[in-house]
DNA sequence: TTGAAAGCGCTAACAT
DNA sequence: ATGTTAGCGCTTTCAA
């Protein structure tokens, strides 16, 4: 410190010692604990104190030092956003609408990348976990019972995937399928392959199996391909086993999927929608910016975000939350370029 | 929670007191202060003694409360990632470096989503500037001099931004620009159009005047548009000028603008590259979805956010920032499918 | 309604 | 090398 040149050089981050209660309380001529409660208990204290407490602390610049908080009530108004894949362009806007009602509810997000739970990654949610009131957690890699470990910890709601005894917000993947399946029946495709996505990926349980009850019902044929990443790579590996099952249409488990598969299907010489339709899932950022434009059945996002910690922020208040069947938000089709009626037949090559 | 139904019902949090150094310290038999010195100062206590204590941690289950530790230290192990706007694709690979150095460095990162700083976002950096270590601060609209007050009270580094006095990462945007305006010449532009961004952003007037430079020493006319938002809409705007003033290659501010512009101008019935090679910037994902797929100076993404991070820890970790000037990371060319060899005189439509 | 005092879990002098 | 003793800033009994 002593050779910090003087004028201007380097800023120093002055420690400053901040205005605390004490000092609010000497200001005023009370005592500290009265000031506490003029915070923490507004009612708790005659109306006229309050208000002369809420001056001097203004004058002051006083700012309730949360951490302090933290030890005696053991509440620290943060919340974990536990994300498995922060790359993934799916989150960015449950990020902003988790943002919006965390700070509407007084709380800061601290934020886990936890890339699909890697050791090192475990580490770091394991030292969040340890510092917030709550999680929203997202993860395909987890397995359930590990989750419901997690839960019993704190409270824990958790996105895109129903855990039993744990809260969750999901989307209508029934119903989202459902019209997706209806929209290429109506464009008169008979055969659909679904893209898969990760084995062990709940949402690709979840639209497989609504594709296969809708499929059966508007009786169409459906088939599956192996599973794989939900990463473009992914698509474009489910594209190579397409070309040899082709179908006049293909749903994919997502996006980036769906867009991977176009990719590989275009450079393999197809033309889109001409010899095959696509439908997405999520509509996420770049899904309108492929050509074809994708047709994709849209999750609302941003209220996937704002429910989940709205609804955490409840439990965290003392709401008993109703573990038993997930919160379910609308989602809508999204009618683009990339689904068409079926041309003809078209010879796949190899 | 007397109406808690037995059986299963709702997953219950068991507040079950945590285990603390006291706890350890009695299985020991040793002082906490001694239980505290093996975890935060390992030197300072008898190797033997220290290893007793970190087994007795571990059967117990010991973990650290970092919030009480940051009480008397004032260290609390967090760093905030405020962004001006979390649904811009162009921070996913930013916060994935930016979170993976923070984990190697033992420390948990705190969100802001500023939202371009209105007054309630205001109020969520506030909140997490009190409780962090250090600040990695990514602002278009915040004055420098708002910056610089506020990296008075805590380690702070801007990025992609250069703000005298305070630390900074930003790329190459001078090599950068000249790589592109050097494809572009060799390809045989003479006329460049600048897609501009907002109005004060610092990265807009240096990839402006970079460009200028550019041009002046190769010769080349160049022209700017208004500026606009930062947006595929601020695009879409600048499309609409550039059609009214046209040359057969642009240069866009970012990708966002560089997308929104090409989509704008193809949706006019323009061919690209055919009609104008548009060159974009940062390479985000979506860049090389679009079609055509767009040339760009790509950022180095996920370095930059390890770089921050990286920095900032060590200045949090005493060393002296050299604030003179920002740290500049280099970014490279990737040439695709939006640049061309300009073809012949076109007239465009109004 | 307010004050006094104890303590949240941990660290940091100061002793020993 | 280890134990003792004060706090860090705030909340929360318990008295008054």
């Amino acid at each position: 410190m002593t050779e910090n040149p003087p004028g201007y050089g380097a800023p120093s981050h002055e420690p400053s010692r901040p205005v605390t209660i004490y000092d609010v309380a000497r200001a005023v001529g009370v005592a500290p604990s009265t000031v506490s409660r003029a915070f923490a208990r507004p009612g708790r204290v005659n109306a006229e104190t309050a208000a002369r407490i809420r001056r001097a602390a203004a004058e002051l610049g006083y700012r309730a030092n949360s951490l302090a908080r933290a030890l005696p009530t053991g509440r620290t108004s943060m919340i974990a956003l536990a994300i498995s894949d922060i790359t993934n362009p799916f989150y960015n806007e449950i990020i902003r609408g988790a943002q919006m009602a965390a700070t509407e509810g007084g709380y800061t997000i601290l934020l886990a990348d936890t890339q699909e739970s890697g050791a090192v990654e475990r580490e770091a949610l394991d030292r969040a976990m340890a510092m917030v009131d709550g999680i929203v957690l997202t993860t395909t890699r987890m397995s359930d019972s590990a989750i419901r470990v997690m839960a019993k910890q704190r409270p824990m709601i958790v996105l895109n995937r129903a855990v039993s005894d744990v809260p969750s917000v999901v989307t209508d993947n029934p119903r989202g399928m459902r019209r997706a399946v209806e929209h290429l029946a109506e464009l008169g495709h008979e055969r659909i392959t679904y893209a898969a996505g990760p084995e062990a990926s709940w949402t690709d349980g979840v639209r497989w199996r609504s594709l296969r009850e809708a499929a059966m019902e508007l009786e169409l044929q459906v088939r599956r391909t192996a599973p794989g990443t939900s990463t473009l790579a992914g698509g474009a590996k489910a594209a190579a086993e397409f070309v040899r099952h082709p179908t006049t249409a293909v749903i994919a488990y997502n996006d980036r999927v769906a867009i991977g598969l176009m990719r590989e299907l275009i450079a393999a010489g197809a033309l889109i929608p001409r010899d095959v339709s696509v439908v997405g899932f999520d509509n996420i950022f770049g899904a309108e910016l492929v050509t074809p434009a994708l047709t994709t059945v849209a999750a609302p996002l941003r209220a996937m975000g704002l429910t989940a910690v709205r609804n955490l922020l409840a439990i965290i208040g003392g709401a008993r939350p109703r573990a038993t069947e997930p919160m379910t938000l609308p989602s809508r089709l999204v009618v683009r370029a990339s689904t068409a009626p079926p041309r003809r037949a078209r010879t796949w090559p190899e």
